[in-house]
DNA sequence: CGTCTAGTTGAATCGCATCAACAAGCGTGG
DNA sequence: CCACGCTTGTTGATGCGATTCAACTAGACG
């Protein structure tokens, strides 16, 4: 249970700030990069944040996209009643801010959750290059198609899915993107709340917690606190519904034993 | 109460085929078109479908973007137990298809509701032109960026909202999107189902039914079917939610009167 | 005429939110 | 050092709101 002190960056110096290159840039960004533009002398700056600062503000004027070199961030929503709704978790790779292009204004906030490494990629910058270099703006089209086919799927998970199946997606959803970065798939830290969890996925905090617990309690997942151990990844992409808690109290009046087996797996009781 | 044989479009003839040139698109979306182009001879071609039939599937190839030149439309996705979600319903300006661009199949349906006229924009097309021209790649940005902007304030509602508040807020999202299209912002007709309706919102259909009917003897719509009419547009905009029916049986248990005036704009309640 | 789909309405149930109490971790300052 | 406040997380009891199941009506269509 590694302490956060020590930084996984790999460019990292002790300044505040850094320069980025086209190329640097256009690697993370997986676009391939064209001999003509190899001399390119574009730099991009990079900025720190300490965790709980914010990178953009709602309201704040929108000139540059975010790309993240290192750490965790949360981007929130403020509903009419000035209440907030965690929109994604952004991390390494990740580009924030392309829901602002439209508009002059940030419509979003992101909070850093723990230190952060940011590239800014000015956006003057991005639409004047994309002219010479047109498979960057292809990339940005493809950044921005695949942010709306996430948050598409988002949608219809809130739609439909049960509490349980909510947060077993969303462990999932951790683990993958954990694994692409190089880490673990089945043991990773949570960054975030379960408050933050919670808004999320369209719960409270309670039944995130509640919720947790039960998987825990399974053995599909081990939780303690903000470490998270996943068991059985299999069980978890099945699962649908936990038996509900009158199911759960007739069954365990029947068989007074304490240790009850699997349940939990859902297909064959739904 | 129009029948709906008569269409409203206005360049439409009797065949199926229709070509629009690049003016004519670049003004339906808003974009300024530079003289440089004014002699470009590219041309896109029109499709026309009848209620029921499918503008795209799951899975088939990517390679047109689709801009709705007349007609309604509704968009699905399909989760992975084969339930459907409705994504959204395009109508006459809105451009389809963009949630696609990032890989070579598409990930939705698009349904067509009424009969309709649609604008292919060949991807491959869209993205060479933004070379030359680079404001029409701009508004590609901005039109995915306000389609981003837009899925978020969804998923705010979904993880929020009442029953009713979300069915309010639909109701005058519609009346918006018809007015800015020329249309009576306080009178119309829903193309879609009751349970497209409740899709869309995370709702099953009975409860968009019964919140349609509770709204109208309330007096702030008039609905009868598909029939809309927004009575009270202010009220619809303030609800939160209406007073649960056990308040109500107990307000009615008092006043035995069978005419209970306007309660309903909860902020008061609530 | 019967059949099918869309919509309405009622009654019962369930899942999650709400309210509340409590434990654990953590920095602050006496 | 412990006392203190503050945030985060856990767990229990209760109730509301939306779902579910079901019966019924109204149009559309052949």
């Amino acid at each position: 249970m590694q302490k956060e002190s020590a930084p996984i960056c790999t460019n990292w110096t002790s300044q505040n700030k850094l320069w980025s290159n086209l190329a640097e840039v256009a690697e993370f960004l997986h676009v391939p990069m064209p001999q003509a533009l190899q001399r390119e002398n574009v730099l991009f700056q990079h900025m720190h944040f300490k965790a709980g600062q914010r990178i953009h503000t709602l309201g704040q004027n929108f000139d540059s996209l975010y790309l993240v070199n290192s750490g965790f961030i949360k981007t929130i929503l403020f509903d009419e009643f000035g209440t907030e709704q965690v929109l994604s978790f952004p991390m390494k790779g990740d580009v924030l801010g392309m829901d602002s292009i439209h508009c002059a204004h940030h419509s979003s906030e992101a909070i850093a959750l723990s230190d952060c490494d940011i590239i800014l990629l000015p956006y003057k910058t991005i639409a004047t290059l994309s002219h010479s270099y047109d498979q960057l703006g292809q990339a940005i089209f493809g950044l921005m198609s695949k942010e709306l086919a996430r948050q598409q799927t988002r949608l219809s998970i809130h739609g439909s899915a049960s509490a349980e199946a909510r947060v077993a997606k969303f462990l999932l959803s951790l683990s993958e993107r954990f694994f692409l970065l190089g880490y673990s798939k089945s043991t990773f830290n949570l960054r975030m709340t379960r408050n933050d969890i919670g808004s999320y996925l369209g719960l409270t905090l309670e039944t995130v917690s509640r919720t947790l617990s039960a998987l825990n309690e399974l053995g599909l997942i081990s939780v303690s606190q903000r470490h998270i151990c996943i068991n059985d990844a299999e069980a978890l992409r099945n699962l649908r519904k936990l038996p509900s808690n009158k199911l759960k109290a007739k069954i365990s009046e029947c068989f007074q034993s304490s240790t009850i087996s699997a349940w939990g797996m859902a297909p064959a009781l739904n």
